[in-house]
DNA sequence: GTCGACGAGGTTTTT
DNA sequence: CCTCGTCGAC
């Protein structure tokens, strides 16, 4: 059936995943555990493709995550080429969701009543157009306290990613939010006439759009039509919108490969539902099943612990016949370690002890990942590893762009970009002498942002015009701006544009905030990112749907040279594989966050979240549990509370695993007075 | 209207 | 820690 070069590509593949690799048209389910090779299986499916002659631009990839998007990409396009594909060949179609909505909304959302260049509004950005019309309902003025704008934000997300009226979702999601819920009704209707009016799209629009212009009569059929191959990767994580989109997709036919693991579904918090994979079957009469157990990835010693975390999941209790046991070849290894540590600190020491033991055996730092459920659990080891020049890379929350200097200087890119952008003004023009929110909002209105008419060229003479009445101070600022946004449109490259702006914005800078220098040095970095766009408006989208997501992205190609660690949040490490892990903070109040220990779907969704964790490394699994946390790190006494182990790691999880202990039981009061010494001395270092 | 000072409060995970 | 709201001075 397949050609040699083809044939060697893909002689290592077992026969079920074969199978899934070989299938022929029609509808494709495959369902396994972590490590079972499910991508994998996937990318040789679309090299199986592309090998009897599928036109890879008319093959679409999808799943939810940025990083699994790269993984899936990368592993596709390596497949395609180690085929023999002719280097002529075309790039696989593919990306998140929302990326791919927004490739084909700006080609094709004329044919269903929708400006092509629409802008794009992040998570802050939706918070503050819905902070802008709540100040216009005057909403907030009642005795009690109405929720934060990114409050409402994340319920608008939930509402309409889930469908659940927002009676409903309030009463069950927010119960303190719920007597408002007839005025942030309100302000979400008149959020969305907002965004109509300026021809904006948020994250969720995005996925709406798509799902309309999918199911449209012509253009949708046209669409679905383009392409022969849907697959998607990571289909646990997908929610209802996003089947929609799928099952709009392939109506001409039914050719989709959804790849998941139930065991593995974590995005619930943003409506994904579990019931898209396993109602697969019933949406796409004929689905062809195929399951996969063996695991390529981790140790039996490691699986035995996955296992048994699995085997207690309320879904395996529910249904035992369909309980899935991975397997490996590979059954030496060690066992899996639970560490439980005096403390923070002795977390921290014990992480870096261990990464760089590891190093000098032969295990570099960029085959180690730092695991944790959220990223401020990283913080305590971030400081440590700085201390000890251990170089790192972080992934997931990251904050750069949420910075109120890095808004400022993409607020200025933005109103070149397009001049009705009313965020952009009344963020940039706040930021002036003697202009707050009534001088700026007179000033739009004198400029006529909102109202469409206004061309970048006279942008600079309409500005100063509308300055003539401010105080003087104010309509210096406001002329300086001006000339700084002419001299910025006369410039082509973004990053040229972004070096405008930001000796414009320099002395703002200095007068706004109180640490200008690290700020200034962001934008540098502003700089740097967007050397790598082609225009201006691609900088901008990507900033919106592909935005740094690591401090790597951050740090430029010097670093990547070098080793690093890599720290990580769960959710970011999805599809991932490293020789080692370290998972932080595995204690009942982290794993399973005690934000989300309210009703049992939510704990079943931390402990698959630890079965993420548990289910990365090929050879080794560390896991910490430190047994002090304290409150008041610099206050008075050692107040502090004592941690537990994680409620999933008890029982028979726990027998799987091997204990180490803190350090010794006397060496308490030695370590104390140890790590004590070493601040001091470290102290007094920097001074000779 | 603007701006600085002050104090209270909230605080995941991703697109 | 950062953000949000309030209050008084200009
Ligand atoms: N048949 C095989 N023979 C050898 N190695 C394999 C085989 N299939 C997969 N692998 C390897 O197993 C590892 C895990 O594969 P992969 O990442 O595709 O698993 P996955 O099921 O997608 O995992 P996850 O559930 O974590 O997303 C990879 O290193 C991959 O190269």
């Amino acid at each position: 059936m397949f050609d040699s070069d083809v044939h060697d590509a893909f002689a290592h593949l077992n026969s079920a995943q074969h199978d899934a690799v070989a299938f022929g048209d029609g509808p494709l389910l495959i369902l396994a555990g972590a490590g079972t090779g499910k991508t994998t299986t996937l990318a040789a499916r679309v090299a199986r493709l592309v090998a009897d002659g599928v036109d890879p631009q008319r093959i679409l990839l999808l799943t939810f995550t940025r990083r699994a998007a790269g993984e899936m990409l990368s592993r596709a396009r390596r497949m395609v080429a180690a085929t023999g594909a002719p280097a002529s060949t075309g790039k696989v179609m593919g990306g998140t969701f929302h990326a791919i909505a927004n490739r084909l909304l700006r080609r094709y959302a004329d044919r269903i009543g929708l400006a092509t260049d629409f802008g794009l509004l992040d998570a802050a950005d939706a918070a503050d157009l819905i902070d802008l019309v709540r100040d216009d309902l005057e909403v907030a003025k009642g005795t009690s306290r109405f929720p934060r704008k990114a409050t409402l934000a994340s319920i608008y997300g939930r509402v309409v990613n889930s469908r659940v009226p927002l009676k409903a979702t309030l009463e069950s999601q927010y119960p303190w939010c719920a007597e408002h819920t007839e005025a942030i009704g309100r302000v979400f209707t008149g959020y969305g006439q907002r965004k109509r009016a300026r021809n904006l799209l948020d994250y969720d629009d995005l996925l709406l759009f798509w799902k309309v212009l999918a199911e449209a009569e012509g253009i949708g059929d046209e669409l679905g039509g383009s392409f022969d191959h849907v697959l998607v990767d990571e289909y646990q994580d997908t929610n209802a919108l996003q089947a929609e989109i799928v099952a709009a997709l392939r109506r001409t036919n039914d050719n989709v490969t959804v790849v998941g693991d139930d065991a593995q579904a974590v995005y619930g918090f943003r409506a994904a539902s579990v019931r898209n994979i396993l109602d697969f079957p019933q949406t796409f009469p004929g689905t062809r099943i195929v399951r996969l157990e063996q695991s390529y990835r981790s140790t039996q010693p490691i699986l035995d612990t996955a296992n048994a975390l699995v085997a207690e999941m309320a879904q395996t209790k529910d249904n035992p016949e369909f309980r899935k046991s991975l397997f490996s070849d590979r059954l030496d290894g060690p066992q899996p370690r639970l560490h439980t540590c005096h403390d923070e600190d002795d977390q921290s020491a014990r992480v870096c002890d261990a990464v760089l033991d590891r190093r000098e055996q032969g295990t570099p730092l960029v085959q180690q990942a730092v695991l944790f459920r959220t990223s401020h659990h990283a913080d305590l080891l971030e400081l440590e590893l700085s201390r000890r020049n251990i170089p790192y890379v972080k992934y997931g929350g990251l904050k750069f762009l949420e910075a109120a200097h890095v808004k400022d200087l993409v607020a200025l890119l933005r109103l070149l970009d397009n001049p009705d952008d009313e965020l952009a003004w009344f963020r940039i023009l706040q930021r002036l002498e003697g202009i707050g929110p009534g001088r700026a909002r007179v000033l739009m209105e004198a400029i006529g942002v909102g109202e469409g008419g206004v061309a970048v060229a006279q942008l600079g003479d309409r500005v100063v015009e509308a300055a003539v009445h401010l105080p003087a101070a104010a309509e210096r600022a406001v002329v300086g701006l001006a000339v700084a946004l002419g001299d910025t449109a006369a410039i082509d490259e973004v990053a040229g544009q972004v070096q405008r702006l930001r000796e414009w914005y320099g002395p703002v800078c200095a007068q706004t905030f109180e640490d200008p220098i690290p700020r200034m040095a962001d934008l540098q970095q502003l700089e740097v990112l967007a050397e790598q766009s082609t225009s201006r408006t691609r900088f901008l989208d990507d900033l919106v749907l592909d935005p740094p997501a690591s401090t790597g992205d951050l740090a430029g190609p010097p670093l990547l040279d070098e080793d690093y660690l890599i720290l990580s949040t769960i959710h970011s490490a999805k599809g991932l594989e490293w020789d080692t892990v370290h998972l932080l903070h595995a204690a009942d109040g982290m794993i399973p966050s005690d934000m989300s220990t309210g009703d049992p779907d939510e704990v079943e969704e931390e402990r698959r979240l630890l079965y993420v964790a548990l289910t990365r490394p090929r050879h080794e699994l560390d896991v910490y549990v430190p047994l002090r946390y304290y409150h008041q790190r610099f206050g008075s006494g050692d107040r502090h509370s004592f941690g537990q182990v994680s409620r999933f790691l008890q029982g028979p999880v726990r027998d799987t695993m091997a204990r180490v202990g803190p350090r010794d039981a006397e060496r308490d009061v030695p370590v104390l007075a140890g790590t004590a010494a070493d601040r001091v001395d470290a102290l007094l270092d920097e001074l000779w």
